[in-house]
DNA sequence: ATAGTATATGATTATAATTGCATATAATCA
DNA sequence: TGATTATATGCAATTATAATCATATACTAT
């Protein structure tokens, strides 16, 4: 069941801070790691999870790489762009994190 | 987070399919237990967890214990009927099951 | 080439979830 | 009361998930 290994991949609190913050826009994983407070193998481990259930991406650009949704889960689950684009949001964790986010990116010290 | 707690309610298999289960309508225990084919303290101990989630809720009545969904989680997480009532009715095994309910049912052999 | 940075992964340990079996509790019925 | 049925739960074994630390790989820049 498709379905459950998106559950899986959901039932985390850390992994859900990670979809949060990719509605703001592609992140690579040092980005991530830094604004969620957690070890870089952490990170990684944690966005392949969300990656082997189909819910991102990633692309590798010169030595970073970049995770974003898969546009196509959302098609297919339409659930999916639900919780994530409205329901991850309300989450006041999720809040702080975005404002992290937004400080790390212009202070310049985002990749 | 209780959105992570009712994630993890979702992300197994014969969880998913007691929910599908339930969308026929109130259910005791024995009915989930016969038509997914699992042990009595298996059926016991899915049933709660989706109770603790708050997904769904239990009523007695004499000898039996009847589950059905819990309505006000609908309200709060919408997503989660779009999930239950639409995604899950998808999936192969789920039709089966109620294929298998509506026989048992109509045969008598129910609670 | 060397050093530095970003990411992934192996090995280990720690923690949590699931199952099976036996038993407890509660209600029913003869 | 004693037997039966429905459900829940304690405990042990198993399996799955997550975290940590060390190391490997890949790319960049000097």
């Amino acid at each position: 069941m498709e379905i459950v290994q998106i559950f899986k991949a959901l039932a985390d609190e850390t992994r859900i801070r990670m979809l949060n913050l990719l509605n703001y826009g592609d992140l690579c994983v040092c980005d991530i790691e830094e604004v969620l407070g957690i070890q870089q193998s952490n990170a990684s481990r944690h966005l392949n999870k969300l990656k082997l259930a189909g819910i991102i991406d990633s692309e590798k650009k010169s030595q970073w790489v970049y995770y974003r949704f898969n546009e196509g889960v959302f098609l297919e689950f339409p659930f999916l762009a639900n919780i994530i684009k409205d329901e991850v949001g309300k989450i006041s964790v999720c809040k702080d994190d975005i404002s992290l986010l937004k400080k790390r990116k212009a202070s310049g010290s985002s990749c």
